[in-house]
DNA sequence: CTGTTAGCGCTTTCAA
DNA sequence: TTGAAAGCGCTAACAG
């Protein structure tokens, strides 16, 4: 039961093969009705599929685009990888989701995996990634998207940066409205930008409304569970103990909802928590959790429409995702 | 710059495209050192990255499998893609995930275009999966590996299933172990076979151990964690409210745990609970978790071990995977 | 040990 | 409107 092929399906129609690829490319524009009938009889006969192979070996295209992401089990990726492929099918590519496993070597592989398959662009999305990755990418012709990172900017590579200020402002106008006078930030591993960044646009925005940036607290974890409960406890220790609280995701803000409340605290009576992240896990919390989130699913279409119109021979661009918040039950009147 | 050729990379190095190939293919056996050094210096100078569509269209494989998934985001599928893409490496093979979204035209649509690709074979580990996209795979005589359901039997397909039986066997003993006398269940939606199953393995395995069926309090919910809320509140009404909480799966279990405590309940001083899963969140929860694991990484590994066995044209195979229990500190004496 | 010669399955001029 | 023919970039006999 060997599969058919186009010469097959010429054969069976009585017409060149010729006349079969007009109609499997779909165009019609110059086939007899009839002729066309014929052939997809035949292609329905035989249940033909053209090679994709073979069809890219001609036409230099694939009709596939990659996308690396660092771990597809993070929850982040969930909703980023539906945008991506929503946007892709519906503009008829293909998405290969890769895995780097945070690994940079790994990603490298998958770089040239992606540029010996001949994809037509890649979607990197991991959060960290090499610059050797980009030049590999640069040399292949390979046109590129990148999520948030910094790297040396180069041709024919478009770039999505999220602002986390605009959704943590509103989070901190938010609790000075609640009438919270004191507060505390649970910050990841200041090593990092991001957890700088964050930290800051909190305090800029506590400044903003009129609090003292060190009249906020500010502790440090892993960016964990485990971490948000430890620095609980730090902040605990401290004087004028927070009634509001920041916390750099979901994970910690969870983390420290969990302390507090082991201490007998309510939630949000004595203490309001917001979180950053939104994970699937923040509407289901009890108390279902205030949190700042990202337009994910936004992001995974932006970033394929990106890749499209790079495709489409575009210039690279650059465009800015914004942030806002999610209020749900976890924050409250001190 | 367009891309480089075998004939460019053979012209450069002064031989037939032949022995490109020959180097490339990794058939050095009868390549003189010389030759093949000044080929891999052309390769090398060219950047040249052999074209894996054209490989592809003349050696009649693709070294690719594609793996189908009902959702990337399910913490449940992190773990088995790792151990596929692990096995799969090992092996030369390339995976591409693709993700159902729980729509089975949408797996029908990633299957045929699987067929497209001319991949060599298919990991279809979406937890539901329709008879059409087996019929179609055989018709295009694609092997697959499917993991647990039921599905008629076909020529090319390799079959996994997960027996939660000696899991949920271990779960039940450790619970009559600690010494508890009164047991609740908390199952999911009745109509499907997988709640029911876990249903009669708790009970059967009580019964092993003296406790007749109705002496044990069933309760059921959509699989959630607002599931095992509810689940919780209908048992707390019983006469005899369970010490010992057997729930179909880790977020129920974590629902019925916070409800439980809102009730002043201490876990486990007053109630002992087991879920079912080990997601992520099992071992970070407070208390952590006692819950029946699966070996999701060996099924990764498995799933892709026979697949391989199968494009290396053996005949197709059932194997079953079992499961156990992880103790953590959800579990006391009453 | 290396080169020649056919294709693989399809697309795409160019003619008819 | 359709067909013939020439590739796309590579592999795989078969010679040499």
């Amino acid at each position: 039961m060997t599969v058919p092929t186009i010469d097959d399906v010429a054969a069976a129609a009585g017409v060149s093969k010729a006349t079969v690829s007009r109609v499997i490319s779909g165009t019609f524009t110059h086939i007899r009705p009839e002729t066309r009938r014929r052939v997809e009889e035949a292609i329905a006969a035989l249940n033909y599929r053209p090679s994709a192979v073979a069809r890219s070996l001609t036409s230099h295209r694939t009709n596939t685009v990659g996308m690396l992401v660092s771990d597809v089990a993070n929850p982040f990726y969930g909703d980023v990888i539906h945008g991506v492929e929503d946007e892709g099918i519906a503009a008829g590519y293909n998405v290969l989701l890769a895995n780097t496993n945070y690994d940079l070597d790994r990603g490298m592989a998958l770089i040239r995996s992606l540029i010996d398959r001949r994809a037509d662009g890649v979607l990197i999305m991991s959060s960290s990634g090499s610059d050797a990755w980009l030049r590999e990418l640069a040399q292949a012709g390979m046109p590129a998207v990148v999520l948030d990172w910094a790297g040396r900017k180069s041709e024919q590579v478009s770039r999505i940066e999220v602002d986390f200020r605009p959704g943590i402002a509103e989070a901190a106008a938010h609790l000075l409205e609640l009438g919270h006078k004191r507060f505390g930030h649970i910050a990841g591993p200041l090593t990092l930008r991001t957890s700088r960044d964050r930290r800051d646009a909190f305090l800029d925005a506590l400044a903003e409304g009129g609090v003292a940036r060190d009249r906020a607290l500010v502790a440090t974890g892993p960016l964990t569970i485990e971490g948000g409960r430890e620095a609980w406890r730090l902040l605990r220790e401290e004087a004028r103990t927070p009634t509001a609280l920041f916390c750099a995701n979901d994970l910690m803000a969870i983390g420290a909802l969990s302390a507090a409340r082991s201490e007998g605290l309510r939630v949000p009576g004595d203490l309001s928590i917001i979180g950053l992240d939104d994970i699937w896990l923040a509407p289901q919390f009890d108390p279902p959790l205030t949190t700042v989130a990202l337009p994910r699913y936004e992001i995974g279409k932006l970033a394929m429409r990106l890749l499209l119109k790079l495709l489409a021979g575009a210039a690279p661009e650059r465009q800015v995702v914004v942030t806002s918040l999610v209020i749900r039950k976890s924050t409250g009147a001190p």
